[in-house]
DNA sequence: GCTCCCTCAGAATACGATTTCTATTATAGC
DNA sequence: GCTATAATAGAAATCGTATTCTGAGGGAGC
């Protein structure tokens, strides 16, 4: 059943293996009849052409690889990457590309994802989420000249093409709010340091306070792994020091969450004396008591975006704007 | 610099490109000198295979399929699917495999996929996640005889070889939990009513009534949707009936997540007149107030022998036992 | 009526690796 | 010294499709 090639169905519809390549690409140069006469046997036959070849032949796999930047423990159960895994499938099924996912397993094999994907030939491009500030991935990817598209922003190389958050217009707005909401010590929890994400949101919340002519005080700047523990104790250093913040700008919910839960066990009244924000607008959000105001990332729309801007480097056309922003919004909710 | 070829490879060392060949392959047929002469040219210039042509030759594209059966917009933000998927990536890398999603984009278009992943040989084998008490993607994998492994279980057919989670015995042990500490009258809301997991744990809430000899009631049965909306309303149902539930075990903690919420909205106390179960033991569970105990799921094993499985089996292995269970554990907090 | 061009389909080649087949050389055995 | 047998490497075929090259046939133009 399986082993139908061009050649059977050539055969059984009396012409050559060449005709029935054409009549399935949709070559014009074959006569209504002939094309009648391939379609229903291969109609009858169930006929599907072998990716494998046809990758050999047209050099091209028609698979897009999307490379998180995180080993395997520190993606489980993060509600983000369901969502950006379920959009770029659904995005690159419409233009007939499928996906392959891979992740950082160790520092190592980190490199040996670019000999596999890449190097191979396996896939046609490549989404990269979460980049460093300075990152050798993609000083790499610009050297080979490979198509790709980058979840987040890299300054260094005006050729790089991205889509990004507006994180520091996110951070920005929910910072802002913050003030505009009588709050005076607004704290900032990033995640790792390295991450450019960790740092244009830094900024922008640097730019509210700057707007709201609030000094920048270091002491209320902590940083935190993707996990609730670093956060907590993130949050329990800022809470050492005095003045103690009255609230707290945190990189993803899980960090806000985090470090709401310290807060609490700290005995601090929520949203009274210290107020939360989070990013990524995830159902952990309403759940939680009090519900977590959150930064509402349009993760479908960065999918969207980067899929199509990748499909278009692959397929030889220019992206028009290299580097797109897409914007994303406050969702109020009770702890800010 | 990409377009490196065995030939070339074989021109610049002075042997055949047979032998190039057969030194990467690490065929022992070859002399020790010509090998260290090929294998120093080739880590000279960094050539790697090109797997397309690998495939079309050996047959094999080294890659699984992982098939989930809804829809994006329902997988978006579940924690579930980015474990799963970071785990079988993980565990696929170790076997030089790489791993292409799908997910079921509109009803037409689940039968596409198979198509376009199997049909064309695109994936050497598949693993299917969520499957129906009756599933005719599965009847015909199995017609076909293409390699896969079901995340569930399909009882119709012995020869389908599956890994799953002990839905039965976690959902006896969950409902025996909630009976010994005194609770009279459990509810159960399971998620749509085709799936076979939601049909098991029904089985094991079943099974733990009647060691307790407590009759089965179907007014304590509700069914939900994987969102919070239809898991508050069917509880909202559940309420309305008397006697209302003292207890309720949820298919997912998204769902007795929403369950809980709306019997808080209601003013029932919890856990004082109203304990909630649910499972996957999602960092959910953890922030929710009270925390809400939960069976955890051991994703990263079902992960891990479901891979394990397909690789045997694709590589013509027979695997042992056809149908693996993986056990589930108690997470006991504060709802229950 | 002859040439020219156009349309269309078959033959042949290419894609880059793997593997079978074949040939060469060296070694052993007598 | 001659044949039989390994050992080893090159030549050639193969995987299944896409595409270029080639040629056959028909219609238009003079």
């Amino acid at each position: 059943m399986a082993e139908l090639k061009q050649v059977e169905i050539a055969r059984l519809a009396g012409v050559s293996q060449a005709t029935v390549s054409r009549v399935l690409k949709g070559d014009p140069q074959v006569n209504e009849a002939m094309r009648e006469r391939v379609l229903a046997v291969v109609q009858e036959l169930g006929y599907v052409p072998d990716a494998r070849a046809q990758s050999l032949r047209s050099q091209r796999t028609r698979l897009l690889g999307l490379v998180v930047h995180r080993a395997p423990a520190a993606l489980a159960g993060d509600p983000f990457f369901s969502t950006l895994i379920a959009s770029i499938v659904e995005q690159s099924g419409r233009y007939d590309y499928h996906l392959c996912v891979d992740t950082a397993r160790t520092a190592r094999s980190q490199r040996a994802i670019y000999e596999e994907l890449l190097r191979t030939r396996r896939v046609d491009g490549l989404i990269l989420v979460e980049s460093e500030t300075h990152d050798k991935r993609i000083e790499r990817l610009c050297r080979e000249g490979f198509p790709f598209v980058l979840i987040g922003r890299y300054d260094p190389i005006d050729a790089v093409c991205s889509v990004d958050n507006d994180n520091i217009g996110a951070a920005f707005m929910a910072t802002d709010y913050l003030l505009r909401t009588g709050r005076q010590r607004v704290a900032y929890i990033g995640g790792p340091a390295g991450l450019t994400v960790t740092r244009d949101r830094l900024q922008g919340y640097k730019n509210a306070l700057e707007a709201h002519g609030i000094g920048y005080n270091p002491c209320l700047i902590g940083f935190s792994e993707f996990n609730e523990r670093s956060a907590a104790s993130a949050m329990a250093e800022l809470l050492n020091h005095s003045p103690a913040p009255d609230a707290v700008l945190g990189l993803d919910d899980r960090i806000a969450l985090g470090a709401m839960r310290e807060a609490k066990r700290h005995g601090v009244r929520i949203p009274d004396e210290i107020a939360f924000i989070g990013f990524n607008d995830s159902p952990l959000c309403n759940y939680v008591e009090p519900s977590l105001t959150s930064v509402a990332v349009d993760i479908p729309a960065l999918a969207r975006k980067a899929t199509e801007m990748l499909i278009a480097l692959i397929e030889g056309r220019e992206p028009h704007p290299k580097r797109q922003i897409v914007p994303a919004r406050l969702v109020k909710r009770e702890s800010a």
